[in-house]
DNA sequence: TCCTTATATTCGTGCAAGCGAATATGTGTT
DNA sequence: AACACATATTCGCTTGCACGAATATAAGGA
């Protein structure tokens, strides 16, 4: 049995069953991020970006870590081969899609541009997984 | 462009958060299944099994074809190449889960065996794909 | 036409979950 | 200790949706 069936596949979409939550998704896909950033990112506000965290973390699929005043989230694949599929063709489908992209890119700006809150407040760079 | 992404994922995750509709993508992964005996084999109401097809039919993941008093529905392989493996990875999902054999088995039982409703009422036998 | 059967839809209710606003918690700094 | 900042949680409201019960639609047969 090298499949532990302990992750219920339903449980894996409704959190995937959101568009905020998978912009967040998209954001972690290859780095671990601080909140600051997704926040920036994606012009939503704190609560709000800070409850889908909360959410995408009780579902099993994210894991947070706290650095001081920051918090960094990071992917988590689920231990259950289909479930991780499952998130991995979705992470693979939204590399694909115009506003995730847009997205991605300005994650770029917002870490490494002139006015990035690296410079502007010292927020901690993402690092790549 | 070989992938229209008509197909918003976020509606696929949504068509499958639900136990009920999971069940009956179960039943209909091999085989057009008439509505009645969705009803046998999940012992649920008859209205709710059908609203439910008509969740999956309106998210555009199963087709209903009319034959006479009975409806059968089938699934559908979304065009997007995503949504379709996220699709076929679910269904190979529920087709090593207990409860989803055990629905499969009765299923049998419900088409082929001595108290089926094929040969009770008549009902259409399931049609493999 | 009337009746039966198979399926779909509507209605009213309860619950899960999304949201903005406000507030709480945790950490570093002075 | 007092404050500032990053993040989390709570509150009140609203919306989507799952459900049972009742009803409507559609097809076939008497």
């Amino acid at each position: 049995m090298p499949n532990p069936q302990q992750f219920p596949l339903e449980l894996l979409f409704r959190a995937l069953a959101d568009p905020t939550r998978l912009r967040l998704l998209n954001l972690m896909s290859q780095q671990e991020i601080c909140v600051c950033f997704f926040v920036q990112v994606l012009r939503q506000s704190q609560p709000k970006i800070s409850r889908h965290l909360a959410y995408l973390r009780k579902a099993g699929i994210v894991a947070a870590r706290r650095d001081g005043k920051w918090m960094h989230y990071k992917l988590m694949m689920p231990p259950d081969q289909h479930a991780a599929q499952v998130l991995k063709t979705t992470l693979d489908s939204l590399a694909h899609d115009p506003r995730m992209k847009a997205d991605r890119q300005r994650l770029q700006l917002a870490c490494c541009g002139p006015k990035s809150l690296v410079n502007l407040i010292g927020a901690p760079l993402p690092v790549t997984v």
